[in-house]
RNA sequence: GGGCGGUUAGCUCAGUGGUUAGAGUGCUGCGUUGACAUCGCAGAGGUCAUUGGUUCGAAUCCAGUACCGCCCA
């Protein structure tokens, strides 16, 4: 074995290993055991792994392995999405390098394009994936587009709108001009803008009244102002209501109108309405039936309706018009303005609202669901702060436009007639219209929100509509684990897709993680420049490291920063690991006759690994898998390897090697879920190594499929290696603070006679990890060392300075005296003996006691060596 | 405007009512002849943001304040 571990060198070995023994399909011996699944949230099929990937899979795989462990019949079913835009914009782009672009292809043979390119690349992020250690069934590995999803699509579609809960209609939209298409209220973001508050008078028809100022950030829009309004309360304005004013530029007369959402407050409280072009205003157009004018093409260009200005661009006709106005003196006066602007998600372009044709998903019935799936622990969000998010969201929800002006993606399954106004929506591609029969019908060129085959993505993937064994035994999920950033866009769909469909929650735990940000604090991004890639680190340090290093200490839904020390740790970890068993191999005896005993250190550490495991174990049940690692990390290095492994080399007589492989083979299976390369290599390499005598686990060929512990078989000690323990830590202590050389060896008397018999089982011990010698005889030059109740004659070199130590145990002592005067307050006080449970009382009574003796004691030490 | 989260050692973070608040990393001193320098040994380092309240007892529960971050509108 090299003297350090090199991942680099086995780990596609290991994986290999795995995939050629099928060791990540579900068991279907354990029957009598509930099956564990988590559906894979499918990244991008364009995207490459990054850190939130690594994240995902770290966590999801911690979990499928401990229960594959545990002997669940366990399903971690992997995928990709489609990603609409984001590939279809992938494939524009290569397309581009020909000169050529989407419109000049034609819509066959760009999608043609679009399958060529997720054929060439599409496999790239699961290889991807499994550097990463992700122990997927590759076998029932599903694309967003493959058959089985489509028919879902389908499906769901011609059911939700057969239930009248799809349904199409004109409204107004987020309309992304560069990405052609509409958006949902999910996909825009929000932005904070410099830009100017523009007063502008529109003068009244023909009345006493001049003119009144009106306040906007959008001037342009006059163009398609039907009206405008006032508040009726305004006492300002009230008295408007009805009159006609004229729109500026156009020359159109519209009404004043009276209505309550007009904020008083805001510019000069008067409002132009354009309800094309703003969500507000299309309210207030609705309420007072006003006309709609649109004065903006889909590429953000005037229209007809612009009149003059038709064929600029939106920004282009905000100056003219500024400069229109200006010269005809309608402008008041111009502020600056700090404005929260409408962005698209993907490509950042000005969102613009816009009035366009669009298929809707009436959202409130399923919503009422899902929020009840949540209230009634049907579903448990860990943590639980979410769920407040997500009540928010679902009971505030608006009605999804589901349609994308795209051609990459899942057609819409809607015919329209030429004939007649009829829309024929359904499963099968028709050949007729269902209304008038005629086969002058053509099918709705839009595509559906990605989100909206995702939405099915726990039931698709396992073969619904079809009733297959799969859905039957997989459905409902366990766990449905990713970024909290996601909650609404996905996690709320699916379950509200999973109840309509299924009549069942789709699964019964989610699981949130946090993002992951760069050291300084912020989300990595491309454009930042501040992007870790994982499969760097992977080559670096290892895919256990990577996983063991962003998994370990984080708490769920917590963001956290990421630096490479944080994985540089991880990885010595990993050698620590790599180095105990190396030790312990190289223990492994040519002959071995299974006759060994257990001495004191085994049963030490045995009780310590039970206690570990136990705690493990509960902490992988409620989720916190930061704190198993945690436990375990402290567990391998401060008590196993500094330990445990330090005792059995100095007295190897009294040591079983049984227990050590037993112990380290045991860990290794603990270790297993958080670094499943490594630990497999070492089971490997044991299983090589060890003869069947000493094999604790010969039965099990593969630590992925070994069982997980979890009753370890231990006695308490009847030695007491802790107190062992924090002797030899004293004598460390002293052999430093006066600086006594190491090879210096420390001859020591213990008068009790007790403690001598006790301390005497280990002189080997003694000897070789703190350099001292058990003697009968009182020692020359005597320090009296303190250990608990008991003193330690040290025999001194000669000549020693006591003075530094002299003032340790000075501050020492005023250390103590200081805590116990709140203590002794504290036990005198009524009220803590009369409230306080018995147990506390007795725990502080015992801790005075203790530290009045520890007093004491230094005190005594203080006169004999002044 | 509404909501959520954070503020604990130089840095990054654990720690949801009961010893003297922990870890990793960094820092200081010592140490390389057989598991590991990706290491060992020892050590220094904290008024738990702040104010008030509840309690015998608060980093932890409640309320307010300040600052930082995120989400929604």
């Amino acid at each position: 074995m090299d003297n350090s571990y090199n991942p680099s060198k086995t780990e596609d070995k290991i994986y290999n290993l795995w995939m050629e023994s099928n060791a990540f399909s579900p068991s279907t011996t354990q029957s009598d055991l509930e099956p564990f699944t988590i559906i894979m949230p499918p990244p991008n099929v364009t995207g490459e792994l990054h850190m939130g990937h690594a994240l995902t899979i770290a966590i999801e795989d911690l979990m499928i392995r401990w229960r594959r462990m545990k002997g669940h019949p366990s399903l971690y079913l992997p995928g990709s999405d489609h990603a609409g835009i984001a590939t279809q914009v992938v494939v524009e782009k290569e397309i581009a390098k020909d000169g050529v672009n989407r419109h000049e292809l034609g819509r066959d043979k760009f999608i043609t394009k679009v399958w060529d390119w997720v054929d060439d690349y599409g496999d790239r992020i699961y290889n991807q994936m499994q550097k990463m250690g992700a122990s997927c069934d590759w076998s029932k590995k599903m694309f967003t587009l493959d058959e089985n999803p489509q028919l879902a699509v389908k499906t769901t579609f011609v059911n939700l709108y057969k239930k009248n809960l799809i349904y199409r209609g004109e409204r107004i939209t987020n309309w992304c001009s560069r990405c052609s298409t509409v958006l949902s209220d999910l996909e825009v973001k929000y932005k904070p803008e410099k830009s100017k508050l523009y007063y502008l008078k529109y003068y009244f028809k023909n009345s006493q009244y001049n003119y009144l100022t009106i306040a906007t950030t959008r001037p342009e829009t006059l163009l398609g102002d039907t009206a405008v309004a006032v508040n009726p309360n305004d006492i300002r304005f009230k008295k408007y209501i009805g009159e006609n004013i004229t729109i500026p530029i156009v020359n159109r007369e519209v009404q004043i109108i009276g209505d309550n959402s007009v904020e008083m407050d805001f510019g000069t409280g008067a409002l132009k309405v354009t309800p094309a072009h703003d969500h507000a205003d299309f309210d207030i157009g609705k309420n007072h039936n006003l006309e709609v004018i649109n004065v903006f093409d889909k590429e953000g260009k005037g229209n007809e309706n612009a009149q003059k200005y038709k064929g600029l661009k939106i920004e282009e006709i905000r100056s003219e018009i500024i400069k229109d106005l200006d010269e005809k003196n309608h402008i008041e006066k111009i502020d600056d303005y700090d404005n929260n602007v409408s962005h698209c998600e993907r490509c950042d372009n000005k969102v613009e609202p816009y009035i366009s044709m669009q298929w809707f998903v009436k959202i409130k019935p399923l919503a009422e669901k899902a929020i009840k799936a949540i209230k009634d622990e049907e579903i448990i969000i860990i943590p639980k702060r979410f769920n407040k998010t997500y009540f928010d969201w679902m009971e505030n929800i608006v009605d999804w436009c589901i349609s994308r002006q795209l051609w990459w993606g899942h057609r819409i399954p809607a015919w329209f007639c030429n004939k007649c106004p009829h829309i024929s929506v359904s499963v099968k591609t028709p050949t007729k219209c269902e209304k008038c029969e005629c086969d002058d019908i053509y099918q709705d060129p839009d595509v559906l929100d990605t989100w909206f085959s995702s939405g099915l993505w726990t039931h698709s993937t396992l073969g619904w509509p079809n009733k297959t064994e799969d859905l039957q035994k997989f459905y409902p999920s366990t766990v449905m684990e990713t970024g909290y950033d996601i909650l609404f866009f996905w996690v709320a769909r699916m379950i509200m897709l999973g109840i309509e469909n299924m009549g069942k929650v789709p699964f019964s735990h989610i699981y949130l993680h946090g993002l992951i940000l760069d050291p300084s604090g912020l989300k990595m991004s491309k454009s930042k420049g501040n992007v870790m890639n994982p499969l760097e680190l992977i080559d670096e340090y290892g895919a256990d490291a990577l996983r063991f290093a962003i998994t370990t200490g984080v708490t769920p839904g917590n963001n956290q920063r990421i630096d490479e020390r944080k994985i540089e740790s991880a990885r010595n970890f990993a050698n620590k690991i790599w180095n105990a068993s190396r030790f312990s191999i190289s223990k492994i005896p040519t002959q071995y006759s299974d006759s060994d005993k257990l001495g004191q250190y085994d049963l030490w550490i045995l009780e310590r690994l039970k206690i570990t495991t136990e705690k493990i174990n509960t902490s992988l049940e409620e989720f916190n898998f930061g704190e198993a690692q945690k436990e375990l990390y402290e567990f391998f290095w401060n008590e196993f390897c500094d330990w445990y492994i330090e005792l059995y080399k100095s007295d190897e007589s009294n040591n079983s090697i049984k227990n050590l492989i037993y112990v380290l083979q045991t860990s290794l299976k603990l270790l297993h879920p958080f670094l499943p390369f490594m630990t497999e290599q070492l089971w490997q390499i044991l299983n090589e190594k060890l003869p069947d005598t000493l094999n604790n686990f010969k039965e099990e060929k593969f630590i992925i499929n070994s069982s997980y512990p979890y009753n370890i078989d231990a006695k308490t000690p009847d030695n007491n290696i802790e107190y062992l323990i924090k002797l030899i830590k004293s004598i460390r202590n002293l052999r430093s603070e006066l600086r006594i050389e190491h090879n210096h060896t420390l001859k020591i008397n213990i008068p009790n006679k007790n403690i001598y018999t006790s301390i005497s089982n280990h002189e080997k011990a003694l000897q070789s990890l703190c350099n001292t010698e058990l003697i009968a005889t009182p020692v020359k030059n005597n320090f009296p060392l303190a250990v608990d109740n008991n003193i330690f004659n040290i025999e001194m070199p000669n000549a020693l300075n006591m003075s530094e130590e002299i003032s340790r145990i000075e501050s020492e002592i005023d250390d103590i005296k200081k805590r116990v005067i709140p203590l002794s307050k504290r036990l005198n006080s009524p009220e803590f003996f009369n409230n306080a449970p018995e147990e506390v009382v007795a725990k502080e009574k015992e801790r005075l006691k203790q530290q009045e003796n520890r007093i004491s004691q230094l005190g005594e030490i203080l006169k004999s060596i002044s």
